[in-house]
DNA sequence: CCGCATCCCACATGATACTG
DNA sequence: CAGTATCATGTGGGATGCGG
């Protein structure tokens, strides 16, 4: 029982839920797949397996689970048609657009700029293993 | 010993380690912390613990190792000072600050938007509670 | 002051099989 | 086709203690 600081109390002074709002941002388009699946809807309503097909690599479970938390962010409308067999389909809702210019310009950006970072990286990890 | 799909390739087309710019982007600046940091660091150098509050909640272990990968893609530059007591700052090379169109707009985005957010995520909840 | 080492747990992610 | 269910694993993240 010390008087340290054990009890420095975390301030999220954001929405009481955040310590900025760049984090609320991360916490909606964060995780692997979002942004990806966001911008592969940009350019219209895919079904299930389209977006599994665009998302090379995603499992179901996964491209399902982050199709959920986007639905409800109320960023990805899921319209369901009672066929057989299954029909699904998703889209952007409008709140969802207003995500478009951040999507973009990480397309962009990453265009761009991966190829140096791969090389930054590159030369790190050279630089590591002279120095142990 | 099936003639299923098993062998299907995941085809990473962007530089042979991505499916899609997008995802690139997201490796660099994705993760619970990154983006924040680099919000941050916009403004100027910033020692170790100055960071360390900036970022409310983050841990010394976890701040550490995501100014590592930062500097690992060549985002932020690391300054060690060979003084007691140790003095390391950290700021944006001229590469980072490219970041900084993506992270201003993220910040923008969710002061506008976070509210909406989570508005939609307890309508959302309460849906599921009353479906079962 | 900065940050590494260690241990540990929770959760995100993944592989695989099964179903309406 | 569009999922669930189940089990496995990796990584994020926290607590604590040590070291330059």
């Amino acid at each position: 029982m010390s008087t340290e600081n054990k009890d420095q109390t975390v301030v999220k002074p954001f929405l009481n839920q955040y310590s900025c709002p760049v984090e609320g941002t991360v916490d909606v388009i964060g995780g692997k797949w979002k942004s990806v699946i966001i911008f592969h809807l940009l350019d219209g309503t895919k079904r299930f397996n389209e977006l599994k097909r665009l998302n090379s690599g995603i499992t179901q479970r996964m491209l399902t689970l982050q199709l959920r938390e986007l639905e409800a962010d109320g960023i990805v409308h899921r319209e369901v048609y009672p066929v057989v067999p299954p029909k699904v389909e998703y889209s952007l809702t409008d709140f969802g657009f207003s995500l478009k210019p951040i999507v973009v310009m990480m397309r962009e950006w990453g265009t761009a700029n991966m190829e140096a970072v791969l090389s930054h990286r590159d030369t790190y990890q050279e630089k590591e293993k002279r120095n142990g």
